[in-house]
DNA sequence: AAAGATAGTAATTGATTACTACTTAAAATC
DNA sequence: GATTTTAAGTAGTAATCAATTACTATCTTT
């Protein structure tokens, strides 16, 4: 909604951060597969033309951003991980970090979903699916170090681990969609992951918990 | 993909019917913000104003469309459920009866979430709202009377259990968008459920984790 | 301050969209 | 079998979209 102040001519490269930045508010509010590009332009008080001097086509704004969200993302939850020994708890704080920041942008969960949604792979949705990949990769590596040093058992299913990871921010999210709320996930988060956590450290063979 | 052999006209309602299945069928494939008219009518070998015939504007359609999906899967789950008085039993055939009804119609879950994306709240998109929270209750239900019968800690967080039911599914359609391949949830479905289902049968221990 | 380079405007393009007016064909009814 | 009613084809419309063009304003460099 806030359409920033007039800016007077922007170098090229900061114009396309601007442009990045105005099409990650806009999916805040909006549905990404409604965003014209004379609607971002408007956003960041600019021509509709202009934008395609700094950007070949439409398609290429839209990698700008999802390139924009893989950085900024990736390292939210590298960050949230860093100083965390225990795989379970380094886990957590992901989760965390990853909830928070969907809260602050939330238009980027709708912008990846509506991207992987895609028919033809352009390279936006190829961008999004590397994304996906390096989180699946990651959660990966943590779950395997929770079964070596045995916070997590080790017949656990690792892939179907880290599918419902994602499938639970997912989940949030959706709810916070009927809500029309995304700040609603922050609140959620931390039960839905206290399920998940039992989930996948309960072992197993029956008999219940370790 | 099926594009039906040349019908001759057909009754009001019977050709309102085909719309909808066209409809359905074309969301496995394409991008259900891409369906045009023109796409839909090509689909049914019909030519794109004889569609307004019958519906008075394209929002009709997607609410004819959700309705269906309403109607078909709410059926689905309920008989899924019907004979089983074990309530987890019950939850366990629900989740995989919705998992072979989007392995079915893998355009169904792609529309649900488009819907919910709109800004403005279109008769659409109520009736997938309403969709969703009738299933949300048929879970706490579920999940108060596995409490009552002790399958289920009566601790357990029944709101979070419930979201994370719906995400769990979303994560599996999630991970089949990005293999481009809808059947893969059949095959996923039970190892990601098997998670879920010790996330919600383990007591919470009071005063930390395990 | 002049000159070249860069960024932006305003107007317009062709393609595509949902939707409509008019006509023809088919089916149902008498 | 003629007549009425319903369904579909034909051929458009206005609106909207991404992208392009010709031109102007603003920076930077010397």
């Amino acid at each position: 909604m806030r359409q920033g102040p007039r800016q007077k001519n922007l170098p090229a490269d900061e114009r396309r951060n601007v442009t990045v930045e105005a099409v990650v508010a806009l999916a805040a509010s909006t549905n990404p597969a409604e965003i014209t590009t004379a609607a971002i332009a408007k956003q960041m008080n600019l021509t509709q033309g202009a934008l395609f001097r700094h950007f070949p086509n439409k398609e290429a704004i839209w990698q700008a951003v999802i390139k924009w969200v893989a950085v900024r993302l990736m390292a939210r939850i590298e960050k949230a991980a860093e100083e965390i020994t225990s795989p379970l708890e380094a886990m957590h704080a992901m989760f965390m970090a990853h909830v928070d920041f969907v809260a602050e942008h939330p238009g980027v969960p709708r912008m990846l979903f509506g991207e992987l949604q895609r028919v033809n792979a352009t390279p936006a949705k190829r961008l999004a699916h590397a994304l996906l990949h390096q989180y699946a990769i990651r959660l990966n590596d943590l779950i395997k170090a929770g079964k070596a040093c045995g916070e997590l058992p080790v017949d656990l299913d690792s892939d179907a681990a880290a599918t419902l990871f994602i499938g639970t921010i997912q989940g949030l999210v959706m709810q916070s969609l009927i809500a029309g709320d995304m700040e609603r996930v922050r609140a959620d988060a931390p039960r839905v992951f206290a399920i998940y956590r039992r989930g996948i450290v309960t072992a197993q063979i029956k008999g219940g918990e370790r």
